[in-house]
DNA sequence: GCCGTCATCGATCGAAAGGTGGAGCCGCGG
DNA sequence: CCGCGGCTCCACCTTTCGATCGATGACGGC
């Protein structure tokens, strides 16, 4: 027989952390040992350390948000892993969840079969992705990965709030030539040749938060 | 004695059904005659008749959205209430639900015993809002409704992509001209005076999705 | 010390975008 | 019927942006 799997179910929404225990109750092998409707009482529920595997929703309302807390629970000794399950799959929550160390991402419209198999894979360490994310993470490979430095990306940012030059070099405290210097440097980057572009693309890869 | 109350849940994330199901279940006055997983399937299970409240998401994956399934179950006649119940409060999102008949507003961070007293208003025909719905549908009506034309969205969402006039004017078979008229209208009914900014304001209003 | 990256600033020039004003066509409703 | 709003187009002008050169200093790694 198979051990116990002990579980954490961390998610803002009341309905959804219900949803969540229904489904994997009817599952003999785990056990739901907590529930965390904050980011920040995930990682203190974590933390108590009693728990193999952390169901973790990437948007809560206010607060941490869900990568942070996944980085702050594996950065604990003993820590469990950490599977993400969030509603949508933008390109910035897929690597931000990645980087910050889960173990596996998954939709929340996936069938409730394919979640078991994903606890089940993320307690045993393998690692459990959606198509549709497994197929992001590859385009995001193969793709010359896009590093804007910082200044660059405070410029495009405020490019992206409808900004001119003018307007960002009295924001930043810089002249109207060296906003027009990022910016070409932001077009060769991306590959694009107007502002707009720039910001769709860099929208699109979750360079920026819209 | 209170008559049942006979619900119809709308979602495509099983997890969610689930979770309403749970929830809702425990109270003696409600029954669960369906769930639909698509919005096709909402209409159709609608319009068999034995519904009196339908619990519908906005968010569907593929298909048709939440918005048009109401439009739809309401044009039938002897409809049941809808109550939208979705995960986020776009300004578009809102007043599309609204202006598609739904009885109610709920976002699903709501906690359970709100959802309750939100379905049982909706049977009773009373409306039931979230407070922060209710707060943006104030705003809107506040604000000079920002209506855009079709065209102009159209015009606008092209801006938004980062193409050019002169693309745009290829893509939608005008001249140039016709492009920068159209600009200018948007211009002034958003109040703004450059493509980054109408793009920025238009996206924040839910006038463009992402 | 040298090299690469980043950040800063400058000048110039053509192209794109924005401002202004006008015009014709069509459908809808008072 | 006639006005009004949406959609289409045109011309002229100003401003902004982007492209292409260039340059300097700071910082960190090899």
């Amino acid at each position: 027989m198979t051990t116990q799997i002990r579980l954490l179910l961390a998610d803002d929404h009341p309905i959804v952390r219900r949803g969540l225990r229904a489904v994997l109750e009817t599952e003999p092998d785990f056990t739901i040992v907590a529930e965390a409707a904050t980011a920040e009482q995930a990682v203190s529920a974590a933390a108590a350390g009693d728990v193999d595997v952390v169901l973790m929703d990437l948007q809560f309302g206010d607060g941490m948000s869900g990568d942070q807390a996944t980085a702050a629970i594996l950065a604990q000794p003993g820590a469990p892993r950490v599977l993400v399950l969030t509603t949508y799959d933008s390109d910035a929550d897929i690597i931000a969840a990645v980087e910050a160390g889960a173990t596996g991402y998954l939709l929340k419209d996936a069938p409730p079969d394919e979640l078991g198999a994903a606890v089940r894979a993320a307690a045993a360490g393998r690692s459990a992705l959606a198509p549709t994310v497994a197929a992001r993470l590859m385009n995001r490979m193969r793709s010359p990965s896009v590093a804007l430095s910082r200044r660059e990306i405070e410029v495009l940012d405020l490019v992206g709030q409808g900004l001119s030059n003018h307007d960002i070099s009295k924001r930043l405290y810089l002249s109207q030539a060296t906003v027009k210097s990022h910016l070409v440097h932001i077009y060769a980057k991306l590959g694009v040749d107007s502002r707009t572009a720039a910001v769709a693309l860099a929208t699109e890869h979750g360079i920026l938060r819209r």
